[in-house]
DNA sequence: TTTAGCACTCGCAAAGGAAGAGTGCTAGTT
DNA sequence: AACTAGCACTCTTCCTTTGCGAGTGCTAAA
C-alpha cells in the first residue's frame, strides 16, 4: 500500500538524469552519482527508494544486484516522449548538411549523399529510401529493336527518372516501325499518369479495334507489354553500417550478424520503413518496439521526406538504444526537410 | 650443417596433410595427430624434426611454445601451388549454378545472381564486378528537354545497356529541335565506338563549320556535351558478407570492421580486382599477399570472366585463409565460365 | 518524509594451482 | 645415418580462491 506508484515530478526528474547519464557514460548508474548529478539535493538512500519504485513500474532495471540501474525500453520511451530537451544542431553540422544537400544540377546521387551525411555526422548508420511518387507521369517512351522479337523499352517519368526493360513481342518489328509506335504513344499519352495510360491502353485493346489502322494497333500492343508490370522497385541506400560495429552493446551474440543480414535482405527493413512513411514528422523505434528481432538492440530515428508536400520517402539513423536522442531527433528532422527541398524540381534550378 | 633444408618428398607430404588438417579442424596440429593422420608411418618425434625444418623455412609456425603448427602464408602458397588435389564440384552445386546462371531473357540481375550463388554455395562472401567492355559502341542516342537549358541525354550502348545523364546547353532547345539533333547523330554515328564518335565530333567542331547548316551544328555541339565525360563506372556486387562474421579468425581486433569498410568504400577492392582482370584463369591471394591491410586475414580466389573471348569482368570468393581451396578453386573457375556463357549475346536467345 | 548506517550480494580482477598438450633435446635403437 | 623413446620443460586453459569495490535493501533514527 504505502508506496504511491505514481510518477511524480521528482521521479521523472530522476529518470531523466538517469537516462542522460547512462547515455553519456554507458554504465549502470547508481544512487550516489544520481544524488550528486541531479539538481534536487537528495541523499543516495532517498534515491534508492525512488529507484525501487521506478523498477516496479518497469522503467529501469538492474543488470545484477549490485550494479546501478539502466533504463528499460519503457524508460527510454517516457524519456523521449516527455522529458527530452532538444539540442539545436551544431552550426558546423548544419553547414555540412547545406553544403551536401544543396540543389545541384546533378541530382543523381543526392540520396547517397544524404545517407552518407547522416552516417558521418551522427557516427551511426544512415539510411534513405529512394523517393517514390504515388502517381508517376509518363514523359517520354522509346522502343529499340534488339535481336529477334526482343525490344528494349526506355521510358522517362516525372522529371528525369529513366527506366528501361526488355519485352518480348509477338512478331519482329523494324526500327522504323518501333519509332512510329513510340511517336504515336508519346503524342497521345505523354503527360498522363502511368496508371491512366495502362488503363487506357487496355481499354483500347478490348474495345474498338477496327477504328485504328495497323500501325496504331501495333503501338498499342507494344505499349501494353511495356507497361504491364508495375515495377515498384522499393530500395534504400545505407551508409556507415560499419560505424555500428564499434558499439559494444550491439556486438554481443550474433546480434550484429542478424542486423547486417537484415540490411542485405532489405525486405524486412523496407517493411519497417514503409510504416514510417505513413506518419508525419519524426518517428522513433526503441529496441524491440520495431517488432523486428534484428533491431532488438537498436534504436531507429526516422522521418519521412516530401517533394512539394507529397511524401515520397523516408530517411533515418540507426544506432544503439543508448544514443543521444536530444541531438539525433532534430538532426533527422532537419535533414529530411533539406533533402525534400533539394529534390523539389521547382527550386532545383534557380535560374542564376 | 647437419639438416638438409631441402624440401624433399616427405616434408612436402607432411606439409600437405598438415594444411589439410588445419583447414578442416581449425586448430594448430601437433606431431601426434600428424603421425597418425599421414600415410607414412613415422613417430611423432620424427615428425617434430621435420616440423622444425619446415618452421626454419618459414612454411609453418607455432602460435606458442606448446601448440601444434599452423601454416604460414608461404606454407599455404606451396600448398595451393603444388600440393593441391582438386575436388570436382558436387553435382547439386553444379545444378544450382546451371539453374541460376542459365541465359534468360531477363539478364538484368544475372550479376547479382552469380554473386549470391558464389556466397551461398561456398558459405563465404561472393563478389562479381559489373561487366565492362573495352570498346563501347553507340547504338542510339536521345535528347529530352528538361527545365530551362537542361537536357536529359539517354544513350544505349552495346546490346542493351542504357545510360543517362543531364547536361547544360548554351541556349534553350525545343523538343523538336532536340529530336532532330538526335536523329542527325544517330544517322551518322550509330554503330561506331563511343571513343570514335567523341573524336569525330571534336574534329567537326574544330574544322569546317561552314559546311554544315545550323541544325547540324547544334546537334554536334549537344553531342559533344553529352559524350565529353567518359563515365567509366566500375562497380561490383557483393553477397553474403555476413557469412564472414561467423569466422572467428576474422573476428579478432577491428579486423572485420576494416574489411567491411573496404567493402563499402569499394575503391580499394576495385583496385585489387582490376589486377585480377589482367591474369588469365583463376588467381589466388592468400592473406597479406593482396597488399591490402583489410584483407590481411582473408584469402581471395578470383577468376576473370569473358563475353565471346573478351575479358569483361572478375568474380570471386572471399573467405578466411583457412578455406577449402581444393573445392573453391574449381568452383570459382566453373562459375566464371558459366557466367561468361550466360552473358554471351550470341547464345543468349536460342530462338526456340 | 528523509537520512544515516549497516549487512549483504554480486561482479570483476588478480593470483594460484592442476591438467593437458606439445615441444626440444638427448640418448639409445635399428 | 635415420628413426624413435623418453623426459624435462613451456605454455595455454580452466577452475578456484580471494579480496575489493560498488551498490543495494532494510531498519532505525532525525
Amino acid at each position: 500500500m504505502a508506496h504511491t506508484h505514481i510518477l511524480n515530478e521528482r521521479s521523472l526528474q530522476l529518470l531523466k538524469t538517469l537516462v542522460e547519464r547512462y547515455i553519456s557514460d554507458g554504465q549502470p548508474v547508481g544512487s550516489r552519482v544520481l544524488s550528486k548529478g541531479s539538481e534536487l539535493n537528495l541523499s543516495p538512500a532517498t534515491i534508492r527508494n525512488v529507484m525501487a519504485d521506478l523498477e516496479d513500474m518497469g522503467l529501469v532495471h538492474s543488470p545484477h544486484t549490485s550494479a546501478g540501474r539502466i533504463p528499460t525500453v519503457s524508460g527510454y520511451r517516457i524519456f523521449v516522449d516527455t522529458l527530452l530537451t532538444f539540442k539545436p544542431l551544431e552550426s558546423k553540422d548544419l553547414f555540412r548538411l547545406h553544403e551536401g544537400l544543396s540543389a545541384k544540377e546533378d541530382n543523381s546521387d543526392i540520396i547517397g549523399a544524404a545517407s552518407r551525411l547522416l552516417a558521418e555526422l551522427t557516427q551511426m548508420a544512415g539510411i534513405v529510401t529512394l523517393p517514390r511518387r504515388e502517381t508517376v507521369y509518363l514523359r517520354h517512351i522509346e522502343f529499340l529493336p534488339l535481336s529477334n522479337t526482343r525490344v528494349l523499352v526506355i521510358f522517362v517519368t516525372n522529371e528525369q527518372e529513366v527506366h528501361n526493360k526488355i519485352i518480348q513481342t509477338d512478331k519482329k518489328f523494324s526500327a522504323s516501325e518501333l519509332q512510329q509506335a513510340a511517336n504515336f504513344i508519346n503524342s497521345i499519352y505523354a503527360g498522363r499518369s502511368l496508371q491512366a495510360v495502362r488503363e487506357a491502353v487496355l481499354k483500347e485493346l478490348k474495345e474498338d479495334q477496327q477504328r485504328m489502322n495497323k500501325g496504331m494497333m501495333d503501338a498499342i500492343k507494344i505499349a501494353q507489354l511495356a507497361l504491364e508490370t508495375t515495377d515498384k522497385k522499393e530500395d534504400y541506400v545505407l551508409a556507415g553500417e560499419t560505424n555500428l560495429m564499434g558499439f559494444s552493446e550491439l556486438a554481443g551474440r550474433d546480434n550484429l550478424k542478424k542486423l547486417f543480414e537484415a540490411f542485405s535482405q532489405k525486405q524486412s527493413v523496407l517493411h519497417l520503413l514503409d510504416h514510417c512513411m505513413k506518419a508525419e514528422g519524426v518517428q522513433i523505434f526503441i529496441g524491440e518496439e520495431s517488432g523486428y528481432q534484428a533491431f532488438d538492440q537498436c534504436s531507429l530515428v526516422t522521418s519521412s521526406y516530401s517533394i512539394s508536400d507529397e511524401v515520397v520517402g523516408v530517411l533515418g539513423v540507426i544506432g544503439p538504444t543508448r544514443m543521444a536522442y536530444e541531438k539525433i531527433i532534430p538532426f533527422v528532422d532537419i535533414t529530411a526537410k533539406l533533402l525534400g527541398a533539394a529534390l523539389n524540381p521547382k527550386t532545383a534550378t534557380p535560374s542564376s
